[in-house]
DNA sequence: TATTAGCACTCGACCTAAATGAGTGCTAAC
DNA sequence: GTTAGCACTCATTTAGGTCGAGTGCTAATA
């Protein structure tokens, strides 16, 4: 059997109708809500077929039709085919540029939820490699140094490390100077033991001084991984009563607090793919919790190779029409946003 | 009418099995399970005279009583009292000492909604006087300065300043120590218009780069006022039938995601309070959406006058006696564990 | 006078049965 | 291939009925 013009009509119909009321769409809704001038007995045999070809479901006998996860991936792969040649941008999502970026990234989600109705949320930009570019100590009183830490993408650390004995002026600088000679430019991998040695030789009697603000640096970069993600929006789950039961909201909300878990959503594919938007349809989650949800996720990047993730949780009943362009112009802002001048 | 001791005991009674049980207490379940000895008869005439009181409730004729918030906030204070004596430490409540503040009070957060299964709150700590300790200016680039500002307590900002040209050593020394000799040790009150100006004709044709630093420390301190606050266990609202209907509970994790909404719980009476540990009940929340709920706090101190806030909100009826040994437990651990080494 | 036993009464919780109605699958006619 | 017609299914709603926990009141008791 095959999926004919008019079948394929039908579905969207069905999609269509039940993405609007949520309740199961009958034979008669369609056959009086589209233009093919059937009779709801010739519908709902095309119905039949539907079912049968696993588009749509019944969820109980004497019940009308409502879309499987196959029929919204059929009609959202057609929503998608459809968008490719508009490159339609919401006039209404209008993201402002903040002083601080954890601001903006913070804002980013906000608008996104409060534009959709749906929950959100926003990864901090990490770079992809993660090099050191500058490095800076100093004396902050007589028995604390200060390390600046600036990686790539002007992500900056501190660390206050103790020393037994205060260190002058010139011996500041020399380590300064040890310290951005040998390391500027190199990425945590490249540091590597004999390095260290060697700057430990030089540095001397300084040389415990030089192992603390390695480890830092160390640290530092790795720390940056476990990155910061901005969600707003959650209590819109309440606003979809199938996902408002108390286990799904409950497992829901805790995906949510343990951010950890949407670090599954962040695509580390290459950006080669086209800055294509993700879209999973429930059991396409990577999610266990979200099996009755669907995710569309988009990177977004900044000039200098930093890259993050915006992404919109809401029910599989979902307005994909409007997140996906949502998720489209928000994207496109994020991405423009540092293009020229940065930070 | 007076509280005599019959009726303080029978109210004892009620409120502890309603916190066990959840279900209304009947005045045949008083009778048999305190050691008094009276018929339920008797009972019921004690009951009618602690409805009259206003510190027992009737959900419907014909029904057992609850407690009123009155009534609740008979019994905490009482518990509170017999608390007063024993310093009893939770033995299995430890917190362990981070390498980094965020992730400890991250923990902390955790730590009490893992041992209460209520939702939590830490906030990070922010200094009583904010004041300006240490001040770096180093450049990062031909065309950025970073400035790096350290506020009292060691809260470190970072800032970068863009400058048309670039600066030489020189300079940037000369910089640093005119800021650091004028500014350091003065909080942003002291920082006035006329010392920015003696300041600018110091700096000669470097003013507007003083400016643009001041602005910045000006910022930063100002912005450390909208403080961090950590959450944790926020699904375990659902764990509570009263609180888990939908419009309550949509209403509650709003209010944890708005981490603003709850800055109102905040302890602003300078610490005279003895360290006291707040227990707010129902109706006496600061906060409207939770109403239905009861909120102890508490404030810990770090050596250096940071303080901060750690608080516990879970239903009216909820177990009074660990929700505020654990936050006892957590505060003291915080309170004694940057006493000596700071940071 | 304080306590208790007894009793009628109330009211939510729970169960069952019936009515409703949206929607289906199938068959026979067009 | 399409449609009208019809019997059938099943979730949802409504109404009635029972159950039981708990009360308030009254009269008897210590």
């Amino acid at each position: 059997m095959e999926l004919d013009e008019r079948k394929t009509k039908i579905l969207q119909a069905i999609i269509k109708n039940y993405l609007e009321t949520g309740e199961p769409v009958g034979s008669r809704t369609i056959s009086k809500y589209t233009d093919l001038n059937l009779s709801s007995a010739t519908i709902r045999n095309e119905m039949a077929d539907l079912e049968e070809l696993g588009f749509i479901i019944q969820p109980h006998t004497s019940a009308g039709r409502i879309p499987s996860d196959k029929g919204y991936r059929f009609y959202v792969d057609a929503m998608m085919l459809e968008h490719e040649k508009e490159v339609e941008q919401l006039k209404d999502v209008l993201l402002e540029k903040e002083e601080k970026l954890d601001h903006m990234l913070k804002q980013a989600a906000k608008l996104m939820a409060v534009n959709t109705n749906y929950a959100t949320m926003v990864t901090a930009p990490r770079s992809s490699r993660n090099v050191l570019k500058f490095l800076q100590l100093s004396r902050m009183d007589a028995s604390h140094i200060l390390a600046v830490i600036v990686i790539e993408g002007n992500v900056i650390k501190n660390t206050v490390i103790e020393v037994a004995e205060s260190l002058n002026d010139e011996t500041m600088l020399k380590l300064n100077i040890l310290l951005n000679t040998h390391l500027n430019g190199l990425s945590v991998e490249e540091i590597n033991l004999g390095l260290i040695t060697a700057l430990k030789q030089q540095a001397g009697m300084y040389g415990p001084i030089i192992e603390e603000v390695i480890d830092a640096v160390a640290e530092t970069i790795k720390e940056d991984e476990d990155l910061e993600i901005y969600t707003s929006g959650t209590n819109n789950i309440f606003k979809y009563p199938e996902l408002s039961d108390n286990q799904k909201a409950s497992d829901l909300i805790n995906a949510f607090e343990e951010k950890q878990l949407l670090t599954q959503l962040i695509d580390d594919t290459d950006s080669e793919g086209r800055n294509e938007i993700k879209v999973y349809i429930g059991e396409e989650s990577p999610i266990q919790t979200m099996k009755d949800c669907s995710i569309v996720t988009a990177n977004y990047e900044f000039g200098d190779g930093m890259r993050g993730m915006i992404g919109i949780i809401g029910p599989k009943r979902m307005d994909y029409d409007k997140v996906v362009g949502t998720i489209k112009t928000i994207k496109s802002q994020l991405d423009t946003m540092y293009k020229k001048d940065d930070n």
